[in-house]
DNA sequence: ACAATAGGCAAGCAGCCACTTGCCTGTCAA
DNA sequence: TTGACAGGCAAGTGGCTGCTTGCCTATTGT
């Protein structure tokens, strides 16, 4: 049985990629870690050109959190976002070069 | 001014491959391109277990297609369907920390 | 203490998406 | 020519999903 995907895993990081207003938050967290939700919601509205309310990025980010895109740290009354790109590694390596066919 | 995505091309790619038989006809046409519809109707089934009808699987396709992740050609009554990677391109470098953080 | 700040929780709703259903077109072999 | 094969087109439907709405908890400053 060739290994097709680890389902649980992929198709969770996958779906959390789909979302336009997810990757710009991708975006926003890469440039820099540890910002609040309400930073977020800020920049979206301000780099991004995105209207989304607080409590929609903030569903955002559970999607994000739950593929494991996203780690949050509580301090005080401030929840920090910090981006994690580990998920993303698997995905570079698939369908990687249309010339070179995985001989098996 | 930071390029935030290609947003057409982007949006379209990502929405592509947020579905898992989508997915798994990637994974089909990278082990071997020019299969017609029935052949992956019949892939699809054995050797990823899902039972996914002609039709679901052609509309598969045509999303495929349109995120250029596909190409399809004509010959006699066959269509063929060809794996195009260089879409995914962009995908991989984007966040991409050149200093690389949390080692875990 | 009290108000403001930062955020969480949950129900409801509208639009989208994957799939089905039914029928049609084009190609090839006998 | 006729039937089987390979595929296309389009409308309808159920479930998912992104967003709103309303209310709640916890922390901090004065």
């Amino acid at each position: 049985m060739p290994i097709v995907e680890d389902v649980d895993d992929a198709d969770a990081l996958f779906k959390a990629l789909a979302d336009p207003t997810r990757r710009a938050l991708l975006d926003a967290l890469s440039e820099r870690d540890g910002q609040t939700l309400f930073e977020l919601c800020a920049r979206m509205t301000t780099a991004h050109g995105l209207t989304s309310s607080r409590q929609a990025i903030s569903q955002h980010l559970d999607v994000l959190e739950t593929a494991g895109l996203v780690t949050r740290r509580r301090e005080g009354r401030y929840t920090f976002h910090d981006l994690d790109t580990a998920p993303l590694a698997p995905l570079r390596e698939r369908w990687h070069h249309p010339d070179e066919r995985t001989p098996r």
